[in-house]
DNA sequence: CCAAAAATTAAACGTTCGTTTAATCCAGAT
DNA sequence: ATCTGGATTAAACGAACGTTTAATTTTTGG
C-alpha cells in the first residue's frame, strides 16, 4: 500500500478510536498523518469510505479467526478455548480497530448498516452451526447465537472499552500482558458458565 | 423538569445513541425536539453539557443499583443474582442512555474523562469490596475488579450494542422480553463461570 | 396588576466541516 | 527526452457547525 494511504489509515483509526468518528476532523487527521487534506478523499473516496475500510479490516480478521478455530470436528470446549486464545491477542493487536468497530456498531447510518450487518450475519451463522447446534443435540436446550454471541464477545470486549478510563484511575499494572493467562480466565468463565447453564436447563425440564 | 428541557434531553439521548455524539447536529436535535436552537445552550450550557447529563444520569442509576444490591451481608451468589435481576431491566429501560455511555466511554475528551473516571472508580471499589475481597477469603485467588467488572458488564452490554444490527439481519423475535429469564441466564453463566474459575485456581495451587 | 424572573425567539457570530477543482509534481515506460 | 498516469498540492466551494446576543414573550410571586 502507498505510504501516504497507509499513514492516513493508521492515523484515522487512532483518531476515530480516541475522539470518535463524528468528532474527528479531516484537516486534523491529515495534519497528524503528514498528508495533504485532499489525499483522504483521493484514496478513500470519503470520510465514510475510510470508516468502512476500518470496519472491514477488523471484521474480516475477526471472522477469519472464528472460521479457522470454530470450524473443526472437535469438542466445543477445545474449539472455544482455541478461539479465545487467538481472538484476544488479535483484538489486543488491533485495539483501535476494535474500539472503532464497537463504538460505531449501534449507529444506524444507512450507508454502512448493511455493511456491518453482512459481517455480523456470517459470524452469527458460524456460532449457530459450530456452537449452538452441537450444544443443542443431546439436550433439550435453547441457546441461540443471539444470546451466546454477544455474551462471548462482550466478556472480552468491555475490558478494552474501559481501559482508557482504568488508565486514568489506576495507572499501574492494568495492561493485559501481565495476565498472560487472561484468555484462559475468560475461557474458563465462559465454558463453565455455558455448561453450567445447560446443566441447569436439563435439570429443569427433566 | 421544564417540558422543553425534558424534550431536549430525551431527543438528545435518542439521537446520540442512533447517530453518535459527534455526528449529531444541534439544529437537527432542536428541530426534532420541537424547540428553539438556543434552548439547548440555555438549559445545558453546551453540547458537551448535555452529554454530561446523559452520562451522569445513567452512571448514577447504575451505581445506585450496584450499591443497593451488592452491599449486603449475604452470599455473593445471592447478591450477584439480585444485582443482575435489577440491572438488566434498568439497562433495557434506559437503553439509549446505556448506548451513549458505552460508546463514549473510550473517547478521551479531556473535559469529561475525569467525569467518567470518578464514577467508574466508585463502581470498581464496590466490586472490589463486595465481590472480589469476599471471593478471595478462603481461597488463594487473584480475581481483580479490573477483570471481573468488565466481564460482568460486557456480558450484559454487548447484546444492546449489536441489537440494532440484529434487527436488520433478523427482524423477528429478538427483543429481550421473550427471554423473560434472560437475566437468569446471564446470572447462571456468570456465577458458574466465576466459581468454576476459582475452583480451577484452587486446584492449580493446591 | 405589575415588576421581576424565566422561557423563548430570530438572527448573526466566526469557525470548521467534507468535498471538489484545477494545477503541479514526479516517476517509470516509450 | 518526452509522454503519461498516478501522487500531491493549494485554494476554494457552500453548507453546517456550536455558540452568543439582544429582544420578546410568558410565567411567577408579592
Amino acid at each position: 500500500m502507498i505510504a501516504s494511504k497507509q499513514r492516513i489509515l493508521e492515523t484515522g483509526v487512532a483518531m476515530f478510536a480516541r475522539k470518535g468518528y463524528g468528532s474527528t476532523g479531516l484537516r486534523e487527521l491529515a495534519d497528524q498523518a503528514g498528508v495533504n487534506l485532499a489525499m483522504i478523499n483521493y484514496f478513500f473516496g470519503s470520510k465514510k469510505g475510510l470508516l468502512k475500510v476500518i470496519l472491514d479490516t477488523f471484521l474480516a480478521g475477526y471472522h477469519e479467526i472464528a472460521k479457522q478455530e470454530l470450524t473443526a470436528d472437535e469438542e466445543i470446549e477445545v474449539k472455544v478455548r482455541r478461539f479465545l486464545k487467538r481472538i484476544i491477542p488479535y483484538i489486543k493487536a488491533h485495539r483501535d480497530y476494535f474500539i472503532v468497530t464497537l463504538t460505531e456498531l449501534p449507529h444506524d447510518d444507512p450507508d454502512i448498516i448493511e455493511y456491518k450487518a453482512s459481517w455480523i450475519r456470517k459470524i452469527v451463522d458460524l456460532v449457530q452451526d459450530e456452537i449452538c447446534t452441537p450444544l443443542s443435540s443431546g439436550t433439550n436446550k435453547q441457546i441461540t447465537p443471539y444470546v451466546i454471541g454477544p455474551v462471548m464477545i462482550g466478556m472480552i470486549a468491555m475490558r478494552f472499552l474501559v481501559e482508557p478510563i482504568f488508565q486514568t484511575i489506576k495507572p499501574a499494572e492494568l495492561d493485559i500482558d501481565p495476565y498472560h493467562d487472561y484468555s484462559d480466565q475468560i475461557a474458563e468463565i465462559f465454558l463453565n458458565g455455558i455448561f453450567g447453564l445447560l446443566e441447569l436447563k436439563n435439570k429443569e425440564t427433566r
